[in-house]
DNA sequence: GCCCGGAGGGACCGATCGGTCCGGTACGCT
DNA sequence: AGCGTACCGGACCGATCGGTCCCTCCGGGC
């Protein structure tokens, strides 16, 4: 033996990969670009990824985790309090794509970009999108909500187009109305008439 | 003199581009295959459009009309119950997005897809999102809405939610509450405590 | 009937796409 | 020291990209 593969290889690649699908889109960028910046050699990349169908589904599955993290500590703070909750989700989105370099939901976008049905990363995407529901539903049910599913979804409806709106209409948007709006749902669903 | 040039050209052009464009995004269609289903030259083509990326926007535009005929078509009919009329656009947004065919918001798609601050199609765009949100404040304000910007923003919002989250979690997703959340913030908002 | 010009279609351009392969280099273990 | 391997970098593949150009065919005004 001589040499053992340096363990961080995949996640570098996956580094420079997820910058540059973040700001330009995973279609626009060329494998080229993510070698480029990643700096390793073709070879290597296709050694931890099959194809680059594979690596957008390993970016969106970061993108997946990070999120998860995101709202793990947006929530961990008020676990005595699922209608604070509730809320925080909310305005974690908010944070989100208040932040300078925001360009789009990843999982939207990327959903939106690769239309056949087949495609690996559109998995980690509905996945993802039907998770946030799950958790909402869940938080609304010991929340105590009316009717917790309505409740989440008229939530995941005002994530949804947090992370829409953002983008295109800036911080001075509709999504600074957005917590408050939450806020208002929360109280309405969940008695405290 | 000799021949016209047949009027219809631009349309023909644009009536191929819209489909594939609409159902596969504008980067990831080729130009041949504008081409082919158009069955016109190529010459022709860029006789009509200067480049691909004014192709773009001209496709955006006519979504634009689009739009605005849709909205046009489902206000009308209450013309003089401005309230009804917000409720009636959050219905056209979720009409829409129940559509067999569709994919995604072809405005904050497109908008994503091409994240260069001077493309051609990005201006039309911003635009038409701007334009709806100045038609909800105009609606909100004749409605007498007590704060007519922060109920044209929440409406917004929503809109954006549906079309966000429509092609991810299909027509049973959260899209089913939004009418009757747009009717709960309108009445909320105009008095009728 | 002739002929001009619009239209379809395709050849062609350089660049880039995703993907494969190979050669040189440098590192780590024995 | 020397061997073996991981890694970088680039050559290379066929296909396709956006875009230019040209040839052929056909239709309409003189």
């Amino acid at each position: 033996m001589a040499r053992t593969p340096a363990p961080d290889t995949r996640d570098r690649i996956l580094d420079a990969a997820s910058d540059l699908f973040r700001e330009r889109g995973a279609r626009a960028v060329g494998l080229q670009q993510v070698i480029d910046r990643c700096g390793c050699g073709k070879n290597v990349l296709y050694r931890e990824f099959a194809s680059k169908d594979e690596l957008v589904a390993a970016y969106l599955e970061r993108c997946q985790e990070e999120w998860s993290a995101i709202m793990d500590a947006a929530i961990a703070p008020h676990d005595d309090a699922p209608e604070r909750q509730l809320v925080e989700l909310v305005r974690a989105a908010v944070q989100q794509v208040s932040a300078p370099g925001f360009r789009a939901c990843p999982f939207r976008f990327t959903h939106a970009e690769f239309p056949d049905e087949g495609h690996p990363a559109r998995k980690v995407a509905v996945d993802h999108v039907r998770k946030l529901r799950a958790r909402l539903r869940d938080l609304a049910t010991r929340a105590g909500a009316h009717d917790p599913r309505t409740l989440a979804d008229q939530l995941t409806l005002l994530i949804d187009g947090i992370y829409s709106s953002g983008p295109m209409l800036g911080r001075r948007g509709p999504a600074t109305v957005a917590v408050a709006l939450a806020d208002d749902l929360v109280r309405a669903s969940c008695g405290r008439h």
